[in-house]
DNA sequence: CTCTGGATTGAC
DNA sequence: TCAATCCAGAGG
C-alpha cells in the first residue's frame, strides 16, 4: 500500500481495482475503484495549491489520510492523500463498481440502477454516507479502508483530462478502467 | 462583513 | 442548458 501511495499520479493509476471498504453500523459497504483523478503538488486545480487552510489541512497529512470536501452547496467528494507529508497531493475517487452493501446504497442514493449508484464523486459519498466528519481520518485506522481487489493491467487503463475543473484543464490526470460500465463518463 | 465561484448532479 | 444551495476563500 505504501508504494501505491508514493505519488498522486502513481496512486491514481495504481488504486484502480482496489476495493474501497466502508464499515458502517448498518453493514459493510464496498466497491472496486474504477475511476480516479490525480491532484498534484503545485497543481493550479488542486485545493492545496493556495496553501494550508482549515478545510485543506488533511491534504497535507501523511499518505493514506482521507480528505473530504463539500462543494456546490450539496455534494461531498472524497480523496486519498498521497506522496510525502506536507506535499498536499491527493487522488480523487470518482467512481466505484459496487460490491457489498448494494441495498444500503440504493436507499442512500434513492435509485435502483447499479450503474448510477457510484458513477461520480458526489454520488460516491452519497451512496456510502460519507461527509466531512471523515475528513482527516486515515485508511489505516478509520472506518474507511482499502483492500486488494481486481487486477488491472496497464493496457486496461484509459487516460484523459480531468472533469469539472477550470484551471489546468489540459493535464491528462484522470484515469479509469477501460470498458467498465461504472465510470462516470467516457 | 460581503461577494464570488465551485474537483457536481439531475431535471428540462 | 441550467438551477439548486452553501461554504471556503478573498477582499474591504
Amino acid at each position: 500500500m505504501k508504494t501505491v501511495l508514493k505519488d498522486a499520479l502513481v496512486a491514481a493509476k495504481g488504486l484502480l481495482g482496489y476495493k474501497l471498504v466502508y464499515e458502517t453500523p448498518d453493514g459493510r459497504i464496498s466497491g472496486y475503484i474504477v475511476e480516479t483523478e490525480a491532484y498534484m503538488q503545485g497543481d493550479p486545480a488542486s485545493h492545496s495549491t493556495k496553501g494550508r487552510t482549515s478545510r485543506t489541512e488533511p491534504m497535507f497529512g501523511t499518505p493514506g489520510t482521507i480528505y473530504v470536501y463539500f462543494t456546490y452547496g450539496m455534494h461531498y467528494c472524497m480523496n486519498i492523500v498521497t506522496g510525502e507529508k506536507d506535499h498536499g497531493q491527493a487522488v480523487l475517487i470518482r467512481a466505484l463498481q459496487p460490491v457489498d452493501g448494494i441495498e444500503i446504497m440504493k436507499l442512500n442514493r434513492k435509485t435502483q440502477s447499479e450503474f448510477k449508484l457510484i458513477n461520480g464523486p458526489g454520488k460516491l459519498c452519497q451512496a456510502l454516507g460519507i461527509d466531512k466528519s471523515l475528513s482527516g481520518s486515515h485508511i489505516d485506522n478509520g472506518p474507511l479502508k482499502l483492500e486488494k481487489g481486481l487486477e488491472v493491467v496497464e493496457s486496461n487503463i484509459v487516460t484523459s483530462t480531468r472533469i469539472g475543473i477550470r484551471r489546468a484543464v489540459d493535464m491528462p490526470w484522470r484515469f479509469y478502467i477501460k470498458d467498465n460500465p461504472y465510470v462516470s463518463r467516457l
